[in-house]
DNA sequence: CCCGATCTTGACCCGCTGGTCAGGCGCAAG
DNA sequence: CTTGCGCCTGACCAGCGGGTCAAGATCGGG
């Protein structure tokens, strides 16, 4: 592709994206059909190729663009968290509250394995990148003795992503009402408590993670 | 619709739900065509409507299908077993058992919210119903103080369902490895100490199950 | 053996949707 | 003013896939 681009044509295009992305939300990638968005935009079907290869490739740069996104988010939220109980506990409270402020394009990742498509690779890269980092993270703590390591951490580590996306899918789709601070603390504490090796080690962790997140809120 | 069927006919759509069955659980519903559900079954494309109004009739029969198993299932795994981490416990250990053994089906689920088709409530009744079961059963515990009684039944309730739920996703798709009953363990475990009041209230809950489920398969 | 009901076939129809294209408009540089 | 490039249009095309249908094949009971 690569196309010359003017301001004009860049705001038109990352509107395009963004049309894109709220229909994919709503009713998903094959139930969106290009005069949807087009019409949604207010232009003509023909200028969605003058952006576009296809409908893949834009559904290709909303993926691209939402790892990035989610990549620096997650990086922020654990400075100033030491124990690996406690970057657990504010990783998944960082991971709830960016899935529930991005829900457009958390959808997007909802279609993973649907599709036995091209992209599906692509898709999972995000997930599979974030078990191997929980991963690492329990073995640390089951080194330490702050977690069971009565399981196997590679299973823990997907149980605890399981349960965050899961439970904002929930949430999203309306089976629960409650706010995302208060879904984001619920879900924390719920993954902290399921692999920590006692309580007190849990209620610990939440304070840290708490502790950090006050600091650098009022910084 | 109602046809009489002889008991070729019977096994003839029977062969053709089967066939639904794989196929969707492979590529999802949307992307499944009729033709390909008949080449599977080695007939001719006609014949699928001799059995059926359309492809959305076919899609509900299985739906209602699965609801029957998994119901039947449940109950009959939660005999033996009084207190209310115990029964969560058993449970987990059964719908994670359930829902690997019956991939193609429970790989239907997993459509629902993707589609803003007419049957997205009807798939999500079945988990509503246990998200509900989920939240009376948590509810008891904080009442007799063997579950954390600081975080909200309902939003409890989804996590545990989440956790299951996708966890065995992440099997089906192959990002877990461990083998079904290994991972049933892990996730009645995760569950558990998730919102046990104490790891002792958890511990006591795994015996109590497992003492039941030996009980239950030497009988 | 005959007849009707059940079962089976594959060519056909038609609407939908991703993608194309020939052309038009406007603006900025020369 | 004109030339060219970026931007935009909407009619059109082609293939795909759900659903139909008229014509058999098969089979069991009378």
């Amino acid at each position: 592709m690569e196309r010359r681009l003017t301001r004009q044509g860049e705001a038109r295009k990352a509107e395009l994206l963004a049309h894109a992305a709220r229909l994919f939300a709503e009713r998903g990638y094959q139930q969106t059909r290009v005069i949807d968005i087009v019409r949604s935009a207010g232009v003509a079907k023909g200028l969605f190729y003058w952006y576009f290869d296809n409908k893949d490739a834009l559904f290709r740069e909303l993926i691209g663009e939402m790892r990035e996104r989610l990549r620096a988010e997650q990086t922020v939220a654990l400075v100033g968290v030491g124990s690996p109980l406690g970057r657990l506990f504010a990783g998944t409270l960082a991971s709830v509250r960016f899935l529930a402020a991005h829900r457009e394009l958390y959808a997007l990742m909802q279609i993973e394995g649907q599709t036995g498509d091209a992209f599906t690779d692509e898709l999972r890269e995000t997930t599979t990148a974030h078990a191997r980092d929980t991963g690492t993270l329990i073995e640390a703590g089951q080194a330490d003795g702050t977690i069971r390591a009565d399981d196997d951490p590679t299973t823990l580590a997907h149980a605890v992503l399981a349960t965050v996306i899961h439970l904002v899918y929930f949430q999203r789709t309306g089976r629960v009402e409650e706010s995302v601070d208060g879904l984001a603390t619920t879900a924390a504490r719920f993954v902290t408590h399921a692999i920590a090796a006692t309580g007190q080690d849990a209620h610990a962790a939440e304070r840290e993670a708490m502790g950090a997140f006050v600091a650098m809120a009022t910084n």
